[in-house]
RNA sequence: GGCCCCAUCGUCUAGCGGUUAGGAUCCCAGGUUUUCAUCCUGGUUACCGGAGUUCGAGUCUCCGUGGGGUCACCA
């Protein structure tokens, strides 16, 4: 059986990179029949943060990403940690370290003042004498000094590493808290996950965890390191790069099937095509596709792709995402009309909405510039006559194209073009040149208030 | 700086030794539309550089250059 994992640490929010990642790691497990885990990452209780925990679960609960079970969490682990560590210690395959962090530091600044790589010297190693008072020590596992370690990386390839990078690093720190390599290797391997799907910038910890494994006598997953998303300047994507954060997207009105479909093309691809389902997607993923190249944010895409998600939703579904944006819409007679005539025209539901409350709302004010274009010396002669038609056959108007014959009607016998009377109508009816097409706008809104709208701007 | 990874249109990418180097997005032009948008058609733009290997290289090798990652008692 596949087991993937997503094991964020719950230091921040969640941004696109991690849920790229999180979806590839879903995929292959949807695909396989196999299972997805979530695990927390909170071993270093100084930084965690529970908002930022909420956050996350939030936005996996928004996209549908649905992980197996329960949440695992290794700040709820740390006696199986312990235990490790203890066993580690009895074989002789981890040591006890009384060199201080001052010590540290200070061998840290000569090496680095030397040129030379900054690690732990291995001092304590095959430490035999009396353990120093004063010093609360920290636990080291026993890297091997020689040759290289390697693993096939299912993205990259062959990845050798010369030991000499590795050094003892710590599993336990002087408090008995264990570190994130440590833990990382045995909850790998016990929560059985077959294939570690995650970002590049692990690759380094990869050799680190596979020490613990072999250690251990834990038998090696598949890992695939995935290239970063940078953001449009090619530098790393940070906090600061505008909207990063996952339910940020929810707030600019953009659709999770959009957001996911944006991500998942993001170093991998199946030949041309640009539209995946979430079904597609499970079907075609397959982590040996993914290439290793990093790229580049570009929001240009994602807002193609929301509004081709737009267009495609149900208008009723519509209507209820709508509400987060001040529409409420939901039972209103018109929906259909009022969804069709605005979803092609809103590449975000904000964009959407505004669309809506144009139509719905009389213009508070008329877009200067269109309304001098519009207006005409014969315009207020045309709109009154236009009126005077509306009213008479005011209860057989209903639909879009009921409109419609009335406006053929007045271009016909006053022997005009449609834009005469089309451009100032709409500036009438929504106050400006552009937006929906008027024999949907009048259909909506009904015969009343398409004749006051008139009247209000022959006023102005 | 050491180590590791990467390199095709501005961006996301296809390509897997022989192609007029394809698609998508963006941008531009035309068409459709009473406006805008949608939609349709067309167009501009790319193999980082240099050596090899080969009859033939975007594709393989090496070097250079550029970019990224990583070097914690963070994860």
């Amino acid at each position: 059986m596949i087991v993937t994992r997503f094991a964020p640490s719950p230091t921040g929010y969640l941004h696109i990179g991690g849920l790229r990642t999180a979806l590839f790691s879903w995929l292959w497990a949807r695909k396989n029949g196999g299972k997805f885990l979530l695990r927390i990452e909170d071993t270093d209780m100084a930084r965690n943060s529970e908002e930022a925990l909420k956050a996350i679960i939030e936005a996996f609960s928004w996209v549908g990403m649905n992980y197996d079970g329960e949440v695992y969490y290794q700040s709820r682990r740390f006696d199986i940690y312990k235990k490790y560590v203890e066993q580690l210690l009895l074989e002789g395959k981890a040591y006890k370290c009384y060199m201080s962090k001052e010590e540290l530091d200070a061998l840290r600044e000569e090496q680095m003042a030397k040129k030379e790589r900054p690690r732990y010297d291995g001092r304590y190693r095959d430490f035999a004498g009396a353990s120093p008072q004063g010093v609360e020590p920290v636990v080291r596992i026993k890297a091997p000094l020689e040759g290289m370690i390697s693993f096939i990386d299912g993205v990259k390839g062959d990845i050798n590493i010369a030991t000499s990078e590795v050094d003892d690093f710590i599993i336990a720190r002087s408090d008995g808290t264990p570190t994130y390599n440590f833990v990382v290797a045995i909850d790998d391997a016990l929560m059985g996950v077959t294939d570690v799907i995650r970002g590049d910038d692990h690759l380094y910890n990869t050799p680190k965890q596979i020490v613990v494994y072999n250690a251990l006598g834990f038998e090696l997953p598949r890992f695939a390191h995935v290239a970063m998303i940078n953001n449009e300047q090619g530098k790393k994507l940070s906090k600061r790069d505008g909207a990063t954060d996952v339910m940020e997207y929810k707030q600019n009105g953009f659709l999770p099937e959009a957001l996911l479909n944006f991500l998942i093309r993001f170093g991998w691809s199946h030949g041309d095509q640009e539209i995946f389902s979430i079904e597609e997607m499970i079907e075609l993923f397959d982590p040996k596709d993914i290439n290793k190249s990093s790229s580049s944010y570009n929001l240009d895409k994602l807002l193609w792709l929301n509004s081709h998600y737009i267009k495609n939703t149900p208008n009723q579904i519509l209507a209820s995402m709508l509400k987060d944006f001040d529409v409420n819409i939901d039972g209103h007679d018109k929906l259909e009309f009022l969804l069709d005539a605005t979803k092609e025209r809103g590449k975000t539901l904000i964009e959407v909405a505004g669309q809506i409350k144009m139509i719905l709302n009389a213009p508070q004010s008329y877009n200067e510039k269109d309304f001098k274009k519009a207006f005409k010396d014969d315009t207020a002669d045309i709109l009154n006559d236009f009126i005077e038609l509306l009213a008479n056959s005011k209860d057989s108007l209903h639909l879009p194209c009921d409109y419609h014959a009335v406006l053929e009607k007045l271009v016909a016998t006053r022997e005009i073009g449609f834009g005469k009377i089309g451009q100032p109508l709409r500036v009438a009816l929504l106050g400006s040149m552009s937006g929906a097409g008027l024999d949907e706008i009048m259909a909506i809104v009904g015969v009343d208030e398409s004749i006051k709208r008139i009247e209000n701007i022959l006023k102005a």
